[in-house]
DNA sequence: CGGTTCTGGTGACAAATGTCAGCAGACGCG
DNA sequence: CGCGTCTGCTGACATTTGTCACCAGAACCG
């Protein structure tokens, strides 16, 4: 019986797919949570053999989540995401995830993903990962990122300086050398652009 | 027997909630399809006693879907959506939908809620309604909202005024004027906000 | 030790943006 | 017709942004 925790933070989706595990005779969903820190409580305490995880979570997403219970023996890690971003990827295999799985997956799919991965093997999908291949690596420091990603809500050079304890020059320089990089004219596309490419 | 169409261009998602709903002894999923279009067609196809359509989907999103089959008679329809956004739901309304499901929702429920509907009474998620009740209308004019759309992107005002076919100037005042009403300093915080509020 | 890189910062300057007042044509309405 | 309103535009102005050059401390490496 291989034996499940599940990851997500919208409960219908969550309830949904554990409904889908629980048709499956040698499955079953040992807990269900909705945010990333449950996530890693719950694989703790119940020693899953097999954790999906959600990519878009509260508190600690889904890569994050894998990273912390990568200590934990003989568990398999499984990513779902919505957005199947390239660059996302990287990180989520980085983080020792054997599994990534588009929603666009057709639902049938799902347990056999899982028995093959219990199994030793790793699943992803291939459009991403042909995607993954065919971009280039990020050209961003971390630093630009942090200030990317507060960039993303829209505010003033000012706000994002406050939020990252950085004076307002030294933001404009991080930013303006991000969009020098992503060939863009405005903070704002480049925020987007590197949504869009999974690097924040 | 409840006979159920369900639409959701994600195919994980579709397929659980399929899965969800087959657990019920008095419902059954007589056809699944995964954009608006295919939505419509399959309703006229197969007649069923209730419509489930994502909200997001491609062609045609779920209010629109849910217009094109308001002729079909003793048809509910039920829209289930990631972004419960206020305006969203009074589109959804007038449009004649029964009712308005977050993913929020625990799983559990869903089966109840379209007895309910199914019964003849509506359901709308008492979050979202308290929101767009105690949500002024929309204070912006259709021009304001055009620009909005354009500034979405992040490009300088000068592509936006290019895409609208209006002057530089004339954008800017558009925008300023959508800022003010909007209380905010940028107009990406204003485009930002009148995607979250569903307004565009 | 010197050299290099990363981080955080300053100051200066041009361009873009936001704000405001005002103008002109089109349109509907009493 | 006159009036108000909407739309689109212009010009002026202060502020914000983006760009650039440069500085200084810390960490690392040879």
């Amino acid at each position: 019986m291989i034996r499940v925790v599940l990851a997500d933070d919208e409960d219908l989706i969550r309830g949904a797919l554990a409904a889908l595990l629980e048709l499956e005779d040698d499955i079953t969903v040992v807990a269900q949570v909705s945010d990333g820190n449950a996530a890693v409580e719950a694989v703790r305490a119940h020693r899953p053999d097999i954790a999906v995880f959600d990519l878009e979570m509260p508190g600690r997403d889904g890569v994050l989540a894998a990273e912390a219970v990568r200590d934990v023996p003989d568990l398999v890690v499984v990513l779902v995401t919505r957005h199947a971003r390239p660059g996302v990827l990287k990180r989520a295999l980085a983080a020792g995830v054997r599994g990534f799985v588009p929603k666009t997956t057709p639902a049938s799919r799902l347990a056999s993903i899982l028995r093959d991965v219990r199994g030793g093997s790793r699943y992803v999908d291939s459009d991403i990962a042909a995607a993954a291949l065919t971009e280039g690596a990020c050209p961003l420091t971390a630093r630009e990122l942090e200030v990317l990603r507060h960039a993303l809500r829209g505010g003033p050079v000012a706000g994002i300086a406050r939020e990252s304890n950085l004076a307002a020059g030294t933001v404009r320089n991080y930013l303006s050398s991000a969009m020098t990089k992503l060939n863009v004219s405005t903070r704002h596309e480049a925020a987007r652009l590197a949504w869009e490419e999974g690097w924040i």
